[in-house]
DNA sequence: GTTATATTGTTGCTCTTGCAACTACCAGGA
DNA sequence: TCCTGGTAGTTGCAAGAGCAACAATATAAC
């Protein structure tokens, strides 16, 4: 697993527990912050939504299921059930039934949708970097990404 | 500011897009699953409460004006005051005239309250653990709290 | 002292989310 | 084949959070 602490400890080490805080707190700091300047304009998308766009926009045909899409951005499936509604309801995206799975619905990319990632990149771009990027040396931004990754992974297990 | 960067630059590269990815879904899933667990016990308070009343009880005479409460924990004015109604109505905190400011409300730390602390931490002690520091090592947890920490200083300052 | 400006906390409203229950569908076993 | 268990997606409901607007109080300018 990880040296330099046994894997059973029943509390976070002063250290692990710091960090722990500093995780909760800037996540709440940043993104509000990040949320506040793209809902200043209204031709940009919510962080949710750009969420939604772009793990559609990196999947092959631009497509995923529902179910799969619900993973990939850490929703209830009945959240990604109103979020879905809404991003169709906007034209960013359309739902189709999925070939090869009768219970199955394929959430499947417009052309809108792309415009929409495309347009709110900048913005959330420059949020990213004021807000946090900005804050990190090379070294410091490499642990960030592999520690924090395996985070994600390990909590997004069953 | 930071070496290893210009400071103006208008996208992240690649290594901090992926820290900064990892970072709000590692929270999604990390946060929403301590969340649950911690629901699955009546006795135990969600982490809303937790941050407020640890907020509390670091604070000098265990109470915190509510502008300050919203603060530290990261919270709308509004979103504060409905969240101390709860609290106070679950008697684990209790509203107090400001002394000095007319205008202001102190919220202070019931028995109660500590009482429901102390008796929430094992459990979310845990959740830490098992993850978020189990996954760290030592290195990884020091970067994390020096790095995360002066994300979260900047994004709250106004 | 009076007036103008800013701050504190609360409320009305709306939006978003999760849980539990439900339907529809798939897969495996008798 | 039929039946049983499991999965996919949707819905009713209730809880939580933010914005804008408001009343009360404080602070500064004059």
């Amino acid at each position: 697993m990880v040296r330099g602490m046994s894997t059973d400890r029943l509390e976070p080490d002063p250290t692990r527990l710091a960090a722990w805080e500093a995780f909760v707190f800037a996540h709440a700091a940043v993104v509000g912050r990040i949320e506040r300047e793209l809902a200043g304009d209204p031709d940009l998308v919510p962080l949710a939504w750009y969420d939604v766009l772009t793990a559609l926009s990196e999947a092959p045909g631009e497509r995923l299921r529902l179910s799969e899409l619900a993973r990939e951005v850490v929703l209830s499936r009945s959240g990604l059930t109103r979020l879905v509604d809404r991003l169709e309801a906007a034209g960013l995206l359309r739902r189709e039934a999925c070939p090869d799975d009768g219970r199955g619905t394929l959430a499947v990319l417009t052309p809108a949708g792309e415009a929409a990632l495309r347009r709110t990149w900048p913005a959330y771009a420059r949020g990213i970097v004021a807000h946090f990027a900005r804050h990190l040396d090379d070294d410091e931004a490499r642990v960030l990404s592999a520690a924090l990754g395996r985070i994600r992974d390990a909590a997004r297990e069953p």
